[in-house]
RNA sequence: GCCCCUGUGGCGGAAUUGGUAGACGCGCUCGACUCAAAAUCGAGUUCCGCAAGGAGUGCCCGUUCGACUCGGGCCAGGGGCACCA
């Protein structure tokens, strides 16, 4: 065997063929093995692969690197989430079509996935823009449709007048749309929802299932999902007129109905609405109060402003009792009843609103009765306390009290305890072309009608035009009209199109079984899935992951699969980040336009000072971006897969370092040299073989936790250790235990040495080496000698020493009599094994 | 405003249940090999101190024989939600 230099550009290649002509790699779906299904989300194909994707799809990598060697059939599939907005604004920019464009990336950014060695099945590839995916996907919403899972609703939208479009949130910034810079309006659409509100219970619920998803994703959904316990009452008008005789109101705090002060109403209440009809002023309040923008800063700055209707309501607990009715900008339609009642004293919002219109604001809970007579000052309290100042409520805790109103409510009927949802109904209609098409035909006398399975795909037309603003589909000039399905009249297709979100929340299934004339088979998806390995980036702990627990949970209620959760493990990788420059006039500088000195960095063109900016994630606007072509060129990618494993914990941000690469590229290297070095030798190295069980109960342990930096760590520990080693059969084994601990996430290399060693069979399929128990077991162990807690001394001693010899040994010990200086220790403390501390 | 996470050398980060802080990698220093360089190998590298020794895991307090680890109070950085009644 030569000791040439390991050469990645050739090695990598080449055993990249001999995997896929042998197809090591596919999932047969008979088999007799145990089953793991590692899953990394599917990525966009925005035009090339960045170190994001690599990190994750090499964490994913490893992982179904490691179940096959352990001997179980590995899914591990890869796909395109194909449709989006990007392809449209190529299209647009480039003149250039969606789908040329979209399969242009894919074609490139697949060719860079497979120099990664990654071990994909990828007989299984998808993309979500095929008609033969999203066929499906319309039968699926056309199943949702007929279960009442999906509904048309009217609901505000962010409108741009000159794209003739609607915004995402993100899309607004400062009122305006972001491409067109037109001023945002808000418009009210119809458009379909997916009814995820019916499963807010059950998606809460199934949180707790989720042990192996990260705590802060659960909490996050959880509060996403946002279940208020409260207490829905309705308030009588004190003079009721036809079709307005009362509305409902929604609580979390029905304790302090007596520090009621005012009721208030959404600028979108039906009583509002219906308001605004005959008295012009409430119209122009409800016009002002649409006016402000939609974001998130607009809203924290926007001031309280109610509009005092002259209308009153009957205090519930209290005939006589009556309280004015305001609209308030601040009370939403959507949440709750649409409208609330105000207790300046004990809530925030009901105080400012309260101090601006001269509202009375009421004490009703207080620290303890004393306090009864307390202002409320500066702010409102929210705490806990006890209530005064609240009739039959007075002295009890806050807890007693809800509940002694609510029981109150439900004995005389004008009120009820119930829950309140933070979670919406999931808009689903996009007023985009590059989408799924939504399978509806409006039709004047039959309204919306299904599209006839039989007649699916509803395919998306390619002869679009892309250069005037809004939606190709709704301009095209034949594709909309169609007869109706039902009575055959002259009709008009739906011309909106799923979110993309839709596409990614069944892909997993698809992985899992593919027949071509139904989305999948019951039988064989529920027994892949749950997904056992789930990776990704935590942007997507609230949308994705929700909308794809949402629609598992639906075609479960529809009988369609088996599981209840997609994904029993979930873990959410950090970044890839780099350093930032910038020249003094503000541009944006790349790592090659920069050289660093003796004065700090310059930049290379001009030799003035360059300003290194924050560690950021690499995008092509900050100019940080390494991009993985050229690192695999230079490094190979087991280097870069090395690397990406090593630096930092998967969950955390990784810096990118020319370091970091290089001494990942030298250990490919060096872990060639240690093969090509071959062990020679007879007998035994005891200490070898004990220390490379250990290693391989450690790796072991760390890649089953997904701790591949610790992996690595272990790794370079026993390369290091091997190296000493003086030639022996030990040293010999060790070296081939050693590439098989490599391979899940150097496997070029690792198979390389495999067959330069003449091993036979490929590394890729050897089974995964075991620890012996029996070498884990050290019989000699440092025992450390402490006085008061310092460390004063080491000393070996047998494993299992007994707590007398060992506590003799400490009292004896030369450093420990000096600094008693002969006076007698007050107490020793004997950890056996581990250590003895002498308290003086 | 509410909820959550993180804080350890020059840097990334290790430290079963509280039990020898700084594994491993990067960087740096010195040395070997070489005419020289690259590559490689060896030694060192928390801080203060020549040393003995002392200090040290964001800060303060506490529990303990013993605290990076547990409790309380702060500070800083990051993330999520956001007029959710």
């Amino acid at each position: 065997m030569s000791t040439e230099r390991y050469n990645a550009g050739e090695a990598e290649p080449k055993w990249q063929r001999v995997w896929e002509e042998r197809g090591i790699f596919a999932a047969p779906n008979e088999d007799p093995r145990p089953r793991y299904y590692v899953l990394e989300m599917f990525p966009y194909p925005s035009g090339r692969i960045h170190m994001g994707h690599v990190r994750n799809y090499t964490m994913g990598d490893v992982v179904a690197r490691y179940k096959r060697a352990r001997g179980m059939n590995v899914l591990h599939p890869m796909g395109w989430d194909a449709f989006g907005m990007p392809a449209e604004n190529a299209a647009m920019a480039n003149k250039v079509h969606p789908k040329t464009w979209t399969y242009d990336n894919i074609a490139t950014m697949k060719g860079q996935l497979k120099s990664m060695g990654l071990s994909l099945d990828w007989a299984r590839e998808l993309a979500t823009c095929d008609p033969a995916y999203y066929k499906h996907q319309q039968a699926m919403f056309l199943d949702f449709l007929q279960a009442g899972l999906v509904e048309r609703k009217v609901s505000k939208v962010n409108w741009d007048p000159v794209d003739q479009t609607v915004l995402a949130n993100e899309q607004v910034i400062d009122g305006r749309g972001w491409r067109s810079g037109a001023l945002v309006e808000r418009r009210k659409l119809s458009q379909w929802f997916l009814k995820i509100t019916d499963f807010a219970d059950e998606l809460l619920d199934g949180l707790g299932d989720l042990d192996r998803w990260p705590e802060k994703v659960r909490l996050m959904q959880e509060n996403w999902i946002g279940k208020s316990r409260g207490m829905k009452f309705r308030f009588r008008l004190a003079e009721p007129r036809p079709g307005m005789e009362s509305f409902e109101v929604f609580t979390t705090r029905p304790d302090t109905i007596f520090g009621s002060s005012f009721a208030a109403l959404s600028p979108d209440h039906p009583i509002a609405l219906a308001l605004a009809e005959t008295r012009p002023e409430v119209a122009a309040f409800i016009a002002e109060c649409k006016r402000g923008g939609t974001t998130a800063a607009e809203l924290e700055t926007a001031e309280k402003m109610g509009f005092d209707t002259g209308l009153e309501v009957v205090h519930p607990l209290d005939p006589d009792w009556r309280l004015p009715v305001y609209i308030a900008n601040f009370v939403l339609m959507d949440y709750g009843a649409g409208a609330i009642f105000g207790v300046p004293g004990h809530d925030q919002r009901d105080f400012e609103f309260a101090a601006k219109y001269g509202l009375p604001i009421r004490r009703v809970v207080a620290a303890g009765p004393e306090d009864a007579g307390k202002p409320i000052a500066g702010e409102a309290e929210s705490g806990d306390g006890v209530l005064v100042n609240s009739r039959f409520l007075d002295g009890m805790d806050v807890e007693s009290a809800k509940a002694a109103v609510i029981a109150r409510g439900e004995a005389e009927g004008w009120g009820a305890g119930t829950i309140a949802w933070r979670l919406r109904d999931w808009g689903v209609s996009r007023q985009r072309y590059w989408g799924t098409p939504i399978p509806i035909v409006h039709c004047g006398a039959c309204g919306a009608v299904p599209v006839a399975k039989e007649a699916l795909p509803v395919v998306l037309p390619e002869d679009v035009a892309f250069e005037l603003p809004g939606n190709p589909l709704d301009r095209h000039p034949t594709w909309k009209h169609v007869p109706c399905p039902r009575c055959g009249a002259d009709a008009l297709r739906e011309t909106d199109t799923l979110d993309t979100f839709v596409d990614s929340s069944w892909y997993f299934i698809r992985f899992a079984s593919q027949p071509a004339d139904r989305p999948f088979d019951r039988a064989i998806a529920s027994q892949w899935l749950p997904v056992d390995q789930y990776i990704g980036g935590v942007e997507h702990a609230i949308l994705h992951l929700l909308y794809a627990r949402f629609w598992t949970r639906a075609l479960r209620r529809l009988g369609r699969l088996d599981i209840a959760e997609p994904f029993a493990g979930l873990f959410t990788q950090g970044m890839v980040t780099h350093e930032t420059y910038r020249s003094l006039d503000g541009r944006w500088l790349s790592p090659e336009e920069v050289e660093v000195g003796a004065a700090g960095p310059v930049e290379t063109a001009t030799g003035s000072a360059v300003e290194t900016g924050r560690i950021e994630k690499m995008s092509k606007s900050k100019k940080n971006v390494v991009d993985s072509d050229v690192i695999v060129d230079q490094y190979g990618a087991d280097a870069t897969r090395w690397f990406l494993l090593s630096d930092s914990p998967p969950e955390r941000d990784l810096e990118w370092s020319e370091g970091g690469i290089e001494g990942a590229w030298r250990f490919v290297q060096r872990l060639w040299r240690m093969a090509a070095q071959g062990g020679g030798g007879d007998g035994q190295d005891q200490p070898l073989e004990r220390r490379l069980h250990r290693t391989i109960a450690a790796v072991t342990a760390n890649i089953e936790s997904l701790a591949f930096n610790k992996a690595i760590a272990n790794l370079y520990e026993l390369a290091t250790v091997i190296e000493k080693a003086a030639p022996s059969a030990s040293r010999s084994a060790a070296v081939e235990t050693m590439l098989r601990l490599v391979a899940p996430m150097a496997p070029h290399v690792a198979e390389e040495a495999w067959a330069a060693l003449g091993k036979n069979g490929l590394i890729a399929r050897a089974p995964w080496p075991e620890a012996d128990p029996a070498l884990l077991v050290e019989d000699e162990v440092t025992i450390a000698i402490q006085v008061n807690g310092k460390l004063r001394d080491t000393v070996k001693a047998a494993k299992g020493a007994a707590r007398e010899d060992l506590e003799a040994m400490a009292v004896e010990n030369e450093n420990v009599r000096r600094i008693l200086a002969g006076a007698a220790p007050k107490k020793v403390i004997v950890v056996p094994d581990r250590l003895v501390n002498v308290v003086a």
